[in-house]
DNA sequence: TGGGTTTATGTTATCGGTAACAGAACGTGC
DNA sequence: GCACGTTCTGTTACCGATAACATAAACCCA
């Protein structure tokens, strides 16, 4: 390997110099430096950013920990991170939890070891440890998507209560009253503030006494399948789903599809996220379309703004606006 | 920041000793070991991962190149990768380059000097720089999903000849023959390689002076948009579309339907790739399904064999088997 | 001509770890 | 009782870079 030694031999000054010319600091004579850059070209010299970031305490990297990066939600999440972070000449480590709070706490730890300059965090449900972990260090994070209540920290989310109050709105004025909600895990507040969002909109409608179809599962297909499962076992059954994710609206789907009805003559069906994909062909699910994109770009500016100044400054909160879409899948109830 | 020296004074002995204790190496006392582990539990202490690398040199990280991450096809991919890297508790920093040169040789720079162990890359239509750049500095990389010509080097991918036959035969068994291919770059091999699987299929079938109908143009919706409307203006116009992926095929989509025609009443679409999150719902298009994550996975698996191993022994070209899903999309030409 | 600034370069110490070597205490066998 | 191996711990040098300080020549003005 080149080093910083091999060039200053060849161009017969000390490391101290070529350090300068590399970095443009302190004073050089111009022939000096054109010695030193034919050096650094003949050797094909790259300097090492571990030793630069073991003196600097920099390391313009940070990490993103999300929970799925299949989810074509985080996946547009995190190419605005990475577009944001590389518009600044940082790089992006990435990480998987599948909403393991094991692997959150694992993940922080390897990133800490490896001395990321800041982290953004999608957090499961039992992140405060990891919270604690971080501010005991002084480590710097955005969290993303989600807030971890009882702690004051920077978050960039969605309006997730809105959105899911806009939807069921949706629902409402298109005739329906029995309106089941498939949320996400209880303990993550994506989940619980669609949840609300679903409660506010009934209660506003005076339908209070149904706020109870509210059924808890998890963001993923199989929590979709088996919480719209539930959902028609009520009695009188519901009219309309509203699907807490994306993974989720697709597991119910299955679950309609087996159950022989359809979307939306016999029953409507409407999500929060879209699935990008498949806009190119014949969009049909009436959503909540979130600014993945934004959110991602946005938390990472947040959190390199906080890397560059001094003090902690005081946490926001960011809550970005989400959109409507109507589309196909949702209809009035069938007559009786 | 609390370091092994803080640690070594807590307990009373010196740096080599904690180091010891944390690296299970060597002799150490029971009695010893309890009182570092003690100090290192007082001070919540973390190793540095930077210091530890630049005197190993080794980082236990590796880089992910890709065109870009929104594409299902890449985000699969990636989680592959992800996944086989943390089982062997290497990190990944992810990086897209929209097909530009430009951006690829600054990331691989970039990498570079971070220290990254070794590299994969999905290359652009310009990499040979990058590769000599690599090879240079024995730095370990295996290429995914597309070979470049000339180099003897690592490469992970999908059969896109063959896939590219058989989703041909299948227009040409439903009865059409005039089937219009529209390809991705030209200088791209997962391009080129579907177009020869395409003029192979027609040769095959004795219809060589049909394999005229391929369109070049690049792996987007844009691009699949004009490719298609090109297409539409063939005389005798096709009766089947092939896009060579997932945004062609979108874009594809979008021409047609402008153009007034039906999916598949009045023309065929068929295409490489599929449209994950699409499949929860009615899935539509006839595809060619790549194992994206085996890709990722495979192909990590075999940068780290790399990485453990001496010398660099011979290059893979490792050829993961495509497979044919029909569906709806692709149905016997209208008659006339 | 001499003192002070500006320009140009080198030396030393340091970032936080670990390898290599050194040395002390202890046990064991003769 | 002594040589030798085992166990345990410490010292020094080093990984590849840079900050801080040191030094020396060139330049400038009184």
């Amino acid at each position: 390997m080149v080093t910083i030694a091999d060039v200053a031999k060849r161009a017969g000054v000390s490391k101290m110099t070529v350090s300068r010319v590399i970095n443009g600091s302190g004073y050089i004579s111009q022939e000096t430096r054109e010695r030193v850059e034919k050096a650094i070209q003949e050797l094909d010299y790259v300097p090492n950013s571990l030793a630069r970031s073991l003196r600097f305490k920099r390391t313009r990297t940070i990490g993103l920990i999300l929970t799925d990066i299949t989810n074509p939600f985080f996946t547009t999440l995190a190419r605005g991170v990475e577009d944001a972070a590389s518009e600044h000449g940082f790089s992006v480590i990435f990480c998987n939890t599948d909403e393991s709070a094991e692997e959150e706490s694992r993940y922080v730890n390897v990133l800490t070891q490896k001395q990321v300059d800041g982290l953004l965090l999608v957090p499961t449900a039992r992140t405060p440890e990891s919270i604690t972990f971080l501010e005991n260090r002084n480590l710097p994070f955005v969290l993303l998507d989600r807030r971890v209540p009882d702690f004051r920290v920077d978050v960039v989310r969605c309006d997730s209560e809105q959105g899911a109050h806009d939807l069921v709105y949706h629902l409402l004025s298109l005739g329906h009253q029995r309106i089941a909600a498939l949320g996400g895990s209880m303990h993550i507040t994506s989940s619980t503030d669609r949840i609300a969002g679903y409660r506010r909109a009934l209660r506003e409608a005076g339908l209070e006494h149904e706020a109870h179809r509210a059924v808890f599962s998890s963001f993923t297909i199989e929590g979709g399948f088996s919480a719209a499962n539930k959902a028609l076992t009520m009695q009188p059954p519901p009219t309309a789903l509203f699907a807490a994710n994306n993974f989720i609206a697709i597991g119910a789907f299955r679950a309609l599809r087996e159950a022989g009805l359809r979307v939306p003559q016999d029953i409507s069906l409407v999500s929060f996220d879209d699935l990008p994909m498949s806009v190119g062909f014949d969009p049909f699910l009436t959503i909540i379309e979130q600014p993945a994109y934004e959110m991602g770009h946005r938390a990472t500016q947040l959190l390199l703004e906080r890397l560059s100044q001094d003090g902690p400054g005081e946490p926001q909160d960011i809550i970005l606006p989400v959109n409507l879409i109507v589309r196909v899948s949702s209809a009035p109830p069938a007559a009786g």
